[in-house]
RNA sequence: GGUACCAUAGCUCAGUUGGUAGAGCAACGGACUGAAAAUCCGUGUGUCCCUGGUUCAAAUCCAGGUGGUACCA
């Protein structure tokens, strides 16, 4: 029954991972899925370390280039959007291989997520004028009330969560906490799980190294192009938000240029925390496509 | 070669009249359900340059050494 099987290539940032999942897509004779969060946006390219033209010939890519920078878009939407691609894949593939470094996409493709309302714009705008307003300490007493459950485990520091919380509540009427308990789904498909890593002294060489790449690649014009959409939550991102603050004359390219690779670092770290807690994952030496084509081989019997 | 000043965490530096040390940044660890490249939480990691001396006790005082910086030759 389940005879394909979908190959996640996890990874920090800048670890390597696209030319990676080329040369293992061209081994296995298949297709690529982008798992990354940013990379759907057309718009923006150098910052997002996209794959190049000549790297996107070679292996056909799916969910790069697949969003406007103004379209709405949310995990729950990609779920539904590769299992549905992933259907059609798996007609001509025995193997599909997944790649990028957003852990909840991935997570949310191989376990699926709970049934949510979208975010509510006019809900979540009324929510934080409050928080701003009346600070944070009676939105939890709000929370609390109305769904002590979640009042106990949510992270009380963290207003993204409490706010989100309260924005579910009041959009479905129903507890979040009973919203979220749903099982982990099962897939109609195997999924092998593959965390590519460097030692950490290489891999912010390499962050380093990119990131200077990507300046002389254009990095500045292309953030200057997006001067007009800076307000969209696309661009509240490692890389963009960086050299608006130097478009903006707050700080000097060399500080921003700085300050984009002490982000990027803690970025890979909070990704490798992600990866960590879920056993599942297989690490590999990024030069060891070897040891990945081992687990596969061994997977089929 | 001489004189002066300096040497403390990965970096920049604080450290009172002697009581084995602490800030910023960096780093490290963690959380994570429609914002996730987002958002949030936690943690000092040290041969106080070396050797000897004074003292109950030395990052601190003394001597010598080593290294650095500046000036004079």
């Amino acid at each position: 029954m389940k005879n394909k099987t979908l190959i996640v290539i996890a990874g920090p940032t800048a670890v390597g991972k696209t030319s990676f999942s080329i040369e293992l897509a061209k081994m296995l004779g298949t297709e690529i899925v982008s798992s990354d969060s940013r990379q759907f946006y057309k718009e923006i390219s150098i910052g997002t370390a996209k794959p190049t033209k000549e790297e996107l010939a070679r292996v056909k890519h799916h969910f790069i280039n697949s969003l406007s920078i103004d379209e709405y878009y949310n995990v729950s939407r990609f779920e539904r959007e590769v299992l549905d691609l992933l259907d059609e894949l798996f007609l001509t593939y025995d193997y599909v291989v997944m790649t990028g470094g957003s852990g909840l996409y991935i997570d949310t493709v191989c376990k699926g997520i709970d049934e949510l309302p979208d975010a509510d714009e006019s809900l979540r705008n009324l929510l934080k004028r409050r928080y701003k307003e009346e600070g944070l300490e009676n939105l939890l007493d709000e929370l609390k009330a109305l769904d002590p459950e979640f009042y106990e485990e949510v992270d009380q520091d963290n207003p993204n969560r409490v706010l989100r919380a309260l924005e579910v509540i009041r959009g479905t009427g129903k507890k979040y906490s009973e919203l979220r308990k749903q099982p982990a789904k099962e897939r109609p498909f195997n999924i092998l799980k593959f965390c590519l890593n460097h030692e950490r002294e290489e891999l912010f060489e390499r962050i380093s190294l990119r990131v200077d790449q990507m300046v002389k690649e254009g990095l500045i014009d292309e953030v200057k192009s997006q001067l007009p959409n800076r307000h969209l939550n696309a661009l509240n991102t490692v890389g963009y938000k960086e050299i608006f603050q130097y478009l903006d004359g707050n700080i000097s390219l060399e500080q921003a240029l700085t300050d984009l690779k002490t982000n990027t670092r803690r970025y890979a770290k909070r990704q490798i925390t992600w990866f960590k807690r879920d056993p599942a994952y297989v690490w590999v030496h990024p030069n060891d496509i070897n040891k990945v084509l081992e687990v596969i081989r061994n997977g089929i019997r």
